[in-house]
DNA sequence: TGCATATACCAATTATTGATGGATTGATAG
DNA sequence: CTATCAATCCATCAATAATTGGTATATGCA
């Protein structure tokens, strides 16, 4: 039965096939990205600080696994997720990565705001608190990320505007910031800021990936 | 700002650690085994074919990403999963897999028993038919892995055992026969055999694992 | 104590992947 | 129909991973 070894070999290199595009730091940077939208090969790579060519030649790996679809727009290609599971796996892998690797968790320490963020359990009363109006959900993501998507009552202001817009948000109630999730840091610079300015500021962790599968 | 930078890459390459230990179909199949219940060395390089030597390498990547644990008794080591997300892990990315690759889906068809497999709507009607006593749900893995966890109602019967104790089996019900997942070859093989031997026998491609995440 | 067994560790070899520079394709604007 | 911009393809080199053989360590047993 040599043939049943060849036919079993033959399933798991398919799967390892999408294993290991989970297994460069870059891809996952971009795999991250693509979870908040469609974007270009070039806004991808402004976004990761990856050159042009080596952006396109990891989305060439992500396009053969068949994980993201492209399409061309003009003279840009846009590239998205071929389907959400592809954001869950993100998320689940990354989970797991915080639930084991005690360097993981030290490293995002490091990055939390001072006191400690909100977590997982958080969740339904933050939704109480943003549906009552007695917090304010912030999206500091770039415009178009969150037209694309974003957590129920948020409201956007991008980290870029946020310091020419403080006006727009209430001193008398807590803000809870977030952005494309634990490995990002706009929030946290968001945080800062408004903290400094006088606000009551709150880091939340999750991004809309972590969010929707938090939900499911 | 390249201190941002820096700390972000740090982050991405500890979520690629888990990430690569899903990239190699040795790995995957190793994992596969290990969902069924702790084992030693030896029974895994047996179960995989793969060299003790090898195997014993490949266990050491599984270990340094904390994702599997170890134990001494007697002579031998045990392994096992360090949780249960690990197993679900390997659910979500075969799964996804399956949805994604052409490929696989065509290499699994191959080892479909002829009219069709069991999939997934029919989880329900399947334990409640379980549960009346309508069909017969049959582990046919090896003794200790029923032992470790087996389906609601399932009896165990292990294949190499299967043609000796076909007596124990009833002509008149459907027999669901079920192994470690759809990418082990023990359950299809119990089946071929049972339908030559004119019971009414369907193939069930969850094992444990997979049952449980769809459980959830 | 010494030997056998199970497994880990180390070194060397080959295969695969990641990264970079140069040339190429496809589309739009003039 | 040429220039330009976005993105890919290709060739190359460096870095990393897989595999194998040899050796070391720990346990249990005589």
């Amino acid at each position: 039965m040599k043939d049943a070894r060849k036919i079993k070999n033959l399933l798991y290199e398919q799967v390892a096939r999408i294993g290991k595009v989970f297994s460069s730091p870059k891809r996952l940077e971009l795999i991250e990205l693509l979870c908040q939208g469609e974007k270009t090969v070039e806004t991808l790579a402004r976004e990761t600080a990856i050159s042009v060519k080596l952006t396109s030649s990891h989305l060439r790996e992500l396009r053969m696994a068949h994980l993201v679809e492209t399409e061309r727009q003009g003279k840009n290609i846009y590239y998205r997720l071929a389907d959400k599971s592809v954001a869950d796996l993100w998320v689940q892998i990354h989970t797991l990565a915080e639930e084991r690797l005690i360097e993981l968790q030290l490293a995002l320490q490091k990055i939390a705001t001072q006191p400690d963020d909100l977590v997982a359990n958080d969740r339904d009363s933050l939704m109480k608190a943003a549906r009552k109006g007695e917090i304010v959900v912030l999206d500091v993501r770039p415009a178009e990320e969150y037209l694309n998507a974003h957590l129920p009552f948020a409201r956007s202001i991008p980290l870029e505007e946020l310091r020419l817009r403080l006006a727009e948000l209430p001193k008398d109630r807590s803000i809870v910031a977030y952005c494309r999730g634990p490995y990002c840091l706009l929030a946290a610079d968001a945080v800062a800021l408004l903290k400094q300015e006088g606000y009551t500021a709150i880091h939340l962790r999750d991004g809309v990936a972590e969010w929707a599968v938090a939900r499911a």
